[in-house]
DNA sequence: ACGAGGATGCTCT
DNA sequence: GAGCATCCTCGTG
């Protein structure tokens, strides 16, 4: 830690004080595109056996079950003629505050919070978060990157800076001190600051206006 | 500044 | 075999 970072870890962020504001299941337990917005400003939470990183959500992408650029979409139309859920959309049936990862391009893993009530299929992408804990580490782990902004800055990336990888598909995030979410007191969504825009890099169901990202900021992924 | 293209491996929309 | 919920580098201007 150097001392004068803008990003430097503070008591409210330390991993004794997050884990106390671990968000339970009923938050998750809802509409998709609520908790997607809802999640703007929530701290994701990620603990190794000595190292401790958090970032703020700034960035998501919503998906649902009868959405075309879900990868439950097909899964759920057969569950409708009784075919259960199998293969890799299947944990986005079950509990909702799951976590959802899935290896994109051959190469990236991509994290996703899984919704609404089991049996019906939705999740949230974590596209962008801002560091407020951990930040050298994330540098370290991303050391060929110049500037901070894009330590975090797309769904890759701050899976790459934060560690999260295919050994969390599927676990339960609400009892997981590993990787878990948290709520910040001090931030308040204000609806100036909320954007909505169409998803990013999709090429089914583009239209729909189901991702939230916090106006101005500088780990928004696209602008 | 920006656009094109390559890397790379899992899933099956 | 095609198609990806991406990122980075290298060309050009």
């Amino acid at each position: 830690m150097t001392g004068k970072d803008k990003y430097e870890s503070k008591s409210s962020t330390s991993f004794r004080a997050l884990l106390e504001k671990r968000l339970p299941e009923s938050f998750f337990a809802r509409d998709t595109l609520t908790v997607a917005k809802e999640l703007l400003g929530v701290i994701i939470c990620r603990k190794t056996k000595t190292e401790f990183t958090a970032a703020r959500i700034v960035e998501t992408e919503a998906y649902l079950a009868d959405d075309p650029a879900c990868h439950a979409y097909a899964t759920a139309q057969k569950l409708k003629q009784g075919i259960a859920p199998s293969g890799r959309s299947k944990i986005l049936f079950e509990e909702p505050g799951c976590a959802y990862i899935y290896l994109n391009y051959g190469m990236y893993w991509l994290f996703n919070v899984v919704t609404e009530h089991p049996g019906t299929a939705g999740a949230v992408l974590i596209r962008g978060v801002e560091p407020v804990a951990g930040i050298d580490l994330m540098r370290a782990r991303r050391s060929k990157v110049k500037n901070d902004h894009q330590l975090t800055n797309g769904p890759g990336k701050l899976s790459l800076a934060m560690k999260i990888g295919p050994e969390f598909n599927g676990i339960q995030m609400c009892d997981s001190r590993e990787l878990f979410l948290a709520k910040d007191p001090d931030f308040q969504l204000d609806h100036k600051s909320l954007v909505s825009t169409t998803r990013i890099g999709i090429t089914k169901a583009k239209d729909h206006p189901w991702r939230y990202y916090l106006r101005d900021n500088p780990f928004v992924s696209v602008k």
